[in-house]
RNA sequence: GUGGGAUUAGCUCAGUUGGUUAGAGCACUGGUUUGUGGUGCCGGGGGUCACGGGUUCGAGCCCCGCAUCCCACCCCA
């Protein structure tokens, strides 16, 4: 038998069902918010990953399904959404163009990792990005629409916050910082020493205790942010304050990707195990330059679908539509004849074996439908339809030729 | 990429110190006496015990390899 990639799985019946209505969710939120849909290519040259994601990342540095096809381009599939869209947006001359620009987009991102729960190799992200925008209010709107979307889906979550600062605070913060480590010396773990020359805001997230004791003394962002990026921190909180949206600060949240700035945010649950992230996202003022485009502030975030959906709380399923059933073969035709006719408007299965009445009830009930229509003899010989409402539990008998009509 | 655990029916799992024809619940399917469902009762189908080697008179069970999943590291959605 061959089998799905390792990481690459099918998305089909009850989970397909929750990954529908998961975007269909989102979908009408974002909207809500003013945010127009956008598609970009699954692969992309790699520079630019490399460009925007960060060479110093995890994801560019050993994650990414990265090949030269047959033209000798050096190609990959994305790894993550971002970068993507501000390439659109750049090519499509919209930091020219000037104004707000607020896009929603979702489908099918790629790293080469080794699968656990939560973490596949072809996964799937909702994520939006704002262009235009440098007052701050956008970015707790990115957090009440986060807010919004997982409420509606009855999801429950914790929220980090941090400032990442900007380029006037970052820099010297970054040099202090590196000052510190070294002053540890030999007494950080291996990983520490490496992350000291990659990228050194990490080290506080090390996860070794020893380490973790020496970083009690460390210097912390929040305390070096300019009056820019504080007053900006302060202001955020204070909206989340009046919107009720609940926070934790975390002083270690510095995500993974490179080009982030300001605000960062992660949303956690504590109920889905060790891949414990179900959105983040953050402020990426710099980013649009990077990538040749003119200065734009913007920000965005992304949730990763498959880690929400065994959380997402459904709606109660409803009987719709129709199934028919005969029961002598030379009912058949007749149902087919109809089931046609209501297909035009509704939702109607047809069952092809001709069977009891007592059984098409049972088949009717197992697909959920509404109503139960059945043509047998004393139908046939009348020219009638029985039709039995499931839900209101009445029967009645209608005429074939006005079904048929399609009224 | 490193370390550990798991893998038996569609699903969740039993399966004794290695010993005849591998079980249960749920799901599916049919019946339940003249045309009334969900939830009763009775029956039925369905397994190369993940896969490939090995040890043994004999392997679901022991050994080796491999694939996938899970856990931790790492990292992230």
């Amino acid at each position: 038998m061959i089998q799905s990639l390792r990481g690459m799985n099918d998305i089909l019946e009850e989970n397909y069902e929750r990954f529908d209505y998961f975007i269909s969710t989102a979908t009408r939120i974002a909207k809500n918010y003013g945010f127009h849909y956008i598609e970009t290519p699954l692969l992309e040259e790699t520079a630019l990953f490399k460009r925007s994601v960060g060479e110093s990342s995890d994801i560019v540095g050993k994650e990414m399904y990265q090949f030269t096809d047959k033209g000798n381009n050096d190609v990959c599939l994305r790894p993550e959404g971002t970068a993507g869209v501000v390439r659109a947006f750049v090519q499509n001359k919209l930091d020219k163009k000037g104004g707000i620009h607020r896009f929603y987009y979702h489908g099918s991102m790629f790293r080469y990792e080794r699968p656990q729960k939560g973490r596949l190799r072809q996964f799937h992200q909702f994520g939006v990005e704002s262009f235009g925008v440098e007052s701050v209010h956008e970015d707790a709107s990115m957090i009440m629409m986060v807010a919004d979307i997982l409420g509606a889906l009855g999801i429950g979550y914790r929220l980090k916050l941090n400032s990442l600062g900007n380029q006037n605070c970052m820099p010297a913060y970054r040099e202090k910082l590196i000052g510190f480590i070294e002053s540890c010396g030999d007494a950080l773990c291996e990983d520490c020493q490496r992350r000291k020359i990659t990228n050194p805001i990490r080290v506080l997230d090390c996860k070794n205790d020893n380490c973790q004791t020496l970083y009690v003394n460390a210097p912390k962002l929040i305390n070096h942010l300019c009056d820019e990026c504080q007053n900006d921190f302060e202001s955020l909180k204070s909206i989340l304050d009046t919107n009720n949206i609940a926070y934790e600060i975390d002083t270690h949240l510095v995500r993974g990707l490179d080009y982030y700035s300001k605000t960062a945010f992660e949303f956690v649950s504590d109920a889905i195990g060790s891949q414990s992230a179900i959105a983040g996202g953050g402020r990426y003022d710099r980013l649009i330059e990077f990538l040749d485009g003119k200065p734009t502030p913007a920000v965005g975030f992304a949730l990763g679908i498959e880690r929400l959906l065994e959380l997402i709380v459904m709606p109660e399923t409803v009987r719709v539509g129709y199934y028919f059933g005969a029961m002598e073969d030379e009912s058949l035709p007749l149902i087919i004849q109809t089931a046609q006719v209501i297909r035009k408007g509704n939702k109607a299965v047809v069952e092809y074996s001709a069977k009891k009445l007592q059984n098409h009830l049972k088949g009717a009930d197992r697909v959920n439908a509404r109503y139960c229509a059945v043509i047998g003899e004393n139908e046939r010989n009348s020219n009638t339809i029985w039709i039995k409402d499931l839900v209101l539990q009445k029967e009645s008998i209608m005429a074939l030729d006005i079904l048929l009509k399609g009224e």
